[in-house]
DNA sequence: CAGCATCCATACCTGGGAGTATGGTTCCGT
DNA sequence: ACGGAACCATACTCCCAGGTATGGATGCTG
């Protein structure tokens, strides 16, 4: 907490970050963080013009990350499609807190919502191109694939009832289950 | 707006109901919810001792209306599951704003998440047991309603990519798919 | 060592939202 | 008509977060 070193423009962003992670957008306050890394807000406006700049930097660190983690993704060793999805919930669960955050402040911060947008648009790609490899069709891999972000997003704000804990590998199963002959 | 009469206790519940569905839980402020029924903060602390008790009022109306609407859906002319599992998804159309006001709100209001459980408790009951009437075994059914609950609120943050508007009917078609044999 | 740039602490101002104190209406019963 | 209760307006205080101004400390460089 307080280690009363410099604090670089890096270390404001980090500490939000994790800030932002940890209480959400609106945790990410000026003095919070100052506390947090044992300065005041004279370092802080030193650094930054003022908290626009701030969050301006945050989203571009949450992007890079993210991008480089759908790297990770894509060029996983791994070829069996079905692979490729459980490494797509690993990694939402390892994301979770900061891709919650993100998702909440969307909603009212257009910045963050084309972000967010951006990023949805590749890892849908991804997903979909999972299930292409599954021998779904474009149209319904695509679906599927929204409806597999769908459920894993609403997780943050549907947790699993008590005693039913989340079984990753079931819903797989759902999300890969064929249709049956349409009868209609 | 600028209505020039008094405001009752409940022309305040109402006044804070329609606002948290409009901008969120942050948007309920009491001068904003004064100048929309044309008075001041005088008349508020005249009818409420805080804020907190107009949010607990706020939480009650909320939990009435759910379980009416709960009821409605229980008591659906159809008997047809699928139909009824329709009707869930309408439900679900219509009451989005608040629903989702909710549920945000219920990540820092304990009082709120309480009320947001028990909620769903009700609902995951009913469209498992919609599930079950169509065949599906309990430990499925139950499974395959979290899912559809979350794909349903994933919804909120996850907006559906332009040019690809909601199918609902076709996720309900991937909803009710069938697993495969088991092959392991 | 002088001098300048970097970096930060302190003290302030501002705006918005919760909450309070108090006085003024309006209306109703007797 | 009078007194009290219901209801609300006005004008405050307090608090917190963003933002500014300014001076002090540290360190590098010639």
């Amino acid at each position: 907490m307080t280690a009363h070193t410099k604090a670089s423009r890096r270390d404001w962003i980090e500490a939000a970050y994790g800030e932002l992670a940890r209480t959400g957008e609106r945790g990410v306050t000026i003095n919070a963080l100052a506390s947090r890394l044992g300065v005041t807000k004279g370092s802080f406006y030193w650094h930054f013009k003022d908290r626009t700049e701030l969050v301006r930097a945050l989203l571009d660190r949450w992007a890079h990350e993210r991008t480089d983690e759908m790297l990770g993704l894509a060029l996983g060793t791994t070829a069996d499609p079905r692979e490729r999805l459980r490494r797509v919930q690993a990694l939402g669960r390892e994301i979770a807190p900061i891709d919650r955050a993100m998702r909440l402040w969307a909603r009212r911060e257009p910045a963050a919502q084309e972000a967010v947008r951006h990023a949805d648009r590749a890892l849908l790609g991804h997903i979909a191109g999972c299930l292409r490899d599954l021998g779904f069709a474009p149209d319904d891999a695509r679906l599927r694939a929204l409806l597999m972000l769908r459920s894993w997003v609403g997780g943050y704000l549907v947790p699993a009832p008590p005693g039913a804990p989340d079984q990753d590998e079931r819903m797989l199963d759902l999300l890969l289950a064929p249709l049956p002959d349409r009868e209609r």
